[in-house]
DNA sequence: AGCACGCCGACT
DNA sequence: GTCGGCGTGCTC
């Protein structure tokens, strides 16, 4: 609103030429400043999306980021075409949180709002043809090709085309030649056209007309239409479902057309209404958002128990001194329900709350339970909505109509302005942490950040804390309120680790599965119990091997091994996605001894139909999942019984809560506990943990199954005791002599190119360079990562381990002047370079 | 990121 | 002699 009082200190001739620095989404370091042409200045406002030129061709969406009265220096700025808001789509503590994120994940902040705005909301401009109007046919030098005339004729009637319509009537893929063509021939142009992705969603409606509104006319019309029955049931129909007397206001916002079915109610009868002037026909917009029990508070009462009240007050309690408070909570004790009915308080009082969870718990029955409790004002921010949905979300938030949102990582980035809790659920899942494009992301810190910025609380919640959230609630950094009770009479099931070393050599082994395994599985089956298989990896076979030569099939483009998959015969790369059919023979030596090395969810699933014929099994992984309600439907099959075990990857371990589940296996514990990763041992026991937390829920008492061929490793000791913390305080030990976090923060440099040697050379200079830098004991020397190449690129990876009270942005800054510097070598110039902080 | 400009190899 | 390869540099 600032530029309205600069304009009411000028006359109406002598107002000042505005500029706006504008915030692009791109992957460019700064903003550009646009000149406001002076019939928008009235309409412009901060955090308003705008069209500008950018570069020769393209028009591009951008934001707002200030508006300024002085003029940029050294070049002459260009006009805003267009003003696409009225009310601001970013707030001001947004601007400020992607500064953060910019800096801290050392990325742009173009690239931080690329990925924030849903992309119905980023305009892209479209070339499209039209016939130059100084053209002439007639008179035209050239000699045009009968395919060339049909589109000038096209042109001529249709105005405008698309290149994709000019493709569909050329029919080849030479479409790009002909336009090339026309254009130098001067016989079409091109112009570029914004079109909105996002458009509201609209219903007919209809609404009795205000000449009926009273009792008489409208028993007069009755009368009327006496002689014309099919007429008549319409409007009794209306009249049934919009009481427009008592209840005059849904006569003002009419009745859905569709109501009156076209199987029911005589479709033309309808349009005669309309056009009789009984009934008006009107459009209006609907939202997107209320497919499931149409915003209405259903339930209203959250009831905690003893115990949960209690933590609830303590959780109060340590937020009069922690903003930041860590819930530690075991599996099936209720965290749930405190969080919402935190979120209950919040709502009430008129300030904005956020629910982040990882993608695979929010569930169905996650958002009716919210829904039920705060209709309306919930949004749902999820990757399997449309992108209209996720306009509408955040469109909602900005304008204050939309108060809770239950959301995914992305969520965090959403304009919320008044916010005063955050909730984040299952606080240690690596999924918060975003992986590809920029900016590479953590929504708990990236919230925690957020937070601050609000004043808000936020309350991290977990039954197995990731162990720099233990850490820093163990420092005094957050507070911590521990909930050992779970919710009911359940227990927490017995965990028995099983010696898959001795079963081997006592030959009490088949396929994959101790024989104590599978015994204890159909004493369970035979009680009508339900079990579930966790194994964390998909597909039939891991890898295919000559027994003859010792070949191994891999990847053509990545530098790993094919996976089998059995359903289509295929060997599939996990990291690429290259297929191809499974070669008979060995590729190298042909013999034709391939065996299947290790095993995945399709091997199990198919194993134990072979142990138990008689038995529904289901299988859940990516693989069948895929489709958009498969998930759906194998989780209400298990519900409901139908399926008796279920066999699935990390997909089984999260949330999902089944009374008769009373055993819990877990294949191959060795393939969680040993990878090359720090982190792997932290994460083994966590995911051990939150599988087991699916046996014994409500009022069974459980079994959990471990089949391991290292029953010593210390991990085990603690995980059947249960003993979170004593894991930590081991691991923590190991942390520290090795230096890892949380005694550090890692910054990991990834060098992409498409040779080897230079990638590698690449690594080392820039490793030569920074040595001196930081020092060589905060570095570790440039290494492949264990996928040392995908879709044919060479990855190359340095990282440098920085300790607390290190300068960090100091440090951020010099290892992009480095990299800069590496690229002055024209040999390193094409190498990618991708920044990685805090790697998970 | 996309796009134009520009300088070197295989083709009408 | 041209078309097009991608290396380089810029976009308000």
């Amino acid at each position: 609103m600032s530029q309205l009082n600069l304009q009411s200190n000028f006359p109406e001739s002598k107002q000042p030429t505005l500029f706006a620095k504008i915030l692009l989404p791109l992957p460019l370091p700064k903003t550009f400043t646009y000149r406001i042409p002076k019939n928008l200045q009235d309409l412009i406002n901060v955090g308003v999306r705008v069209i500008v030129p950018f570069g020769t061709k393209k028009i591009t969406t951008g934001v707002v980021k200030e508006i300024q009265q002085t003029p940029p220096e050294g070049y002459e700025a260009k006009y805003i075409l267009e003003i696409l808001d009225e009310f601001p789509v970013l707030c001001n503590q947004q601007f400020r949180l992607f500064e953060w994120m910019a800096q801290y994940y050392m990325c742009t902040e173009g690239e931080v709002m690329n990925i924030a705005l849903p992309s119905g909301m980023k305009l892209s401009s479209e070339s499209k043809i039209q016939l130059n109007p100084a053209f002439k046919l007639e008179q035209a030098n050239f000699i045009f090709s009968e395919l060339e005339l049909v589109v000038l004729n096209l042109l001529k009637k249709e105005n405008l085309l698309s290149y994709q319509q000019i493709a569909e009537i050329s029919n080849t893929k030479q479409s790009s030649l002909i336009i090339k063509d026309l254009l130098k021939k001067e016989a079409i142009i091109l112009i570029e056209q914004v079109q909105e992705k996002y458009k509201p969603k609209t219903e007919k409606v209809v609404r009795l007309h205000q000449q009926y509104l009273d009792k008489q006319s409208l028993a007069a019309l009755m009368d009327e239409l006496e002689k014309k029955p099919k007429q008549l049931d319409v409007l009794l129909k209306y009249l049934q479902e919009v009481p427009v007397f008592s209840e005059p206001e849904k006569n003002e916002s009419g009745l859905e057309k569709k109501v009156f079915k076209p199987e029911e109610f005589s479709a033309s009868s309808l349009s005669t209404l309309i056009k009789n002037e009984v009934f008006e026909e009107m459009e209006v917009i609907v939202s997107r958002l209320d497919y499931l029990s149409r915003g209405k508070i259903v339930d209203t009462e959250i009831q905690l128990s003893d115990a949960q009240n209690t933590c609830k007050e303590q959780i109060i309690q340590s937020f009069q001194e922690f903003p930041v408070t860590l819930l530690h909570g075991v599996t099936g004790s209720g965290k749930t329900e405190i969080y919402l009915s935190f979120i209950k308080e919040v709502i009430e009082s008129g300030s904005q709350a956020l629910f982040l969870l990882p993608e695979i718990a929010i569930t169905t029955q996650m958002i009716q339970r919210v829904r039920k409790l705060f209709g309306d004002q919930v949004g749902v921010y999820h990757s399997k909505f449309s992108d209209a949905e996720r306009v509408e979300v955040w469109q909602g938030v900005a304008e204050g109509r939309i108060n809770f949102v239950i959301g995914v990582r992305s969520s965090v980035m959403l304009p919320f302005n008044n916010l005063s809790l955050i909730v984040v659920d299952e606080e240690h899942e690596s999924s918060y942490k975003q992986y590809d494009p920029a900016p590479r992301y953590h929504a708990r810190d990236t919230a925690i950040v957020l937070s601050q910025i609000h004043q808000a609380q936020i309350l991290l919640g977990s039954a197995t804390p990731a162990y720099e959230t233990f850490h820093n609630a163990h420092k005094g950094k957050y507070g911590y309120v521990k909930l050992a009770e779970r919710y009911g009479e359940g227990k927490l099931p017995d965990i028995e680790i099983v010696d898959m070393r001795k079963a081997v050599a006592k030959k009490q082994v088949t396929d994959d599965f101790s024989h104590v395994f599978l015994t204890a599985m159909q004493e369970e089956l035979e009680k009508g119990n339900q079990a579930i298989i966790f194994q964390n990896r998909r597909g039939y076979a891991p890898y295919l091997q000559c027994e003859t030569c010792g070949w191994i099939a891999e990847c053509e483009n990545c530098s790993v091994s094919l996976t089998y998959h059995m359903h289509q015969h295929e060997l599939k790369c996990h990291y690429c996605g290259f297929r191809q059919k499974s070669p008979a023979a060995c590729l190298k030596c042909e013999s034709t001894a391939l065996k299947m090395k290790g095993f995945g969810t399709e091997k199990i699933e198919d194993d134990l139909k072979l142990h138990f014929p008689d038995t529904r099994i289901q299988r859940m992984d990516r693989d069948t999942t895929r489709k958009k309600y498969s998930y759906q439907q194998i989780i209400e099959a298990f519900e409901s019984g139908e399926t008796q075990v279920l066999i699935g990857t990390q997909m089984v371990s999260k949330g999902l809560d089944f009374e008769n589940v009373s055993l819990v296996g877990i294949v191959d514990a060795d393939r969680i506990m040993y990878y090359p990763d720090f982190r792997a041992e932290e994460r083994a026991f966590q995911l051990m943990l939150q599988v087991s937390g699916r046996a014994g829920r409500n009022n069974k008492s459980g079994k959990v199954m471990v089949q391991t061929f290292q029953k010593d490793h210390p991990l085990f000791h603690y995980l059947i005791n249960y003993n979170f913390e004593g894991f930590y305080q081991l691991q923590l030990k190991e942390r520290h002599s090795f230096f890892y976090p949380p005694f550090c923060r890692i910054i990991r440099i990834i060098l992409k190119g498409n040779q080897a040697n230079i990638t590698r050379s690449g690594a080392q200079n820039l490793y030569n360079a920074l040595s001196p830098i930081i020092g060589q004991k905060r570095l570790l020397a440039p290494h492949e990562p264990m996928i040392a190449k995908i879709r044919n690129i060479y990855h190359m990876e340095i990282w440098v381990k920085l300790e607390k009270g290190y300068p960090l942005e100091n440090t951020k800054k010099q290892i992009i002047e480095s990299v800069e510097k590496m690229k002055e070598n024209s040999h390193f110039r094409k190498l990618r370079v991708v920044y990685d902080v805090d790697p998970q």
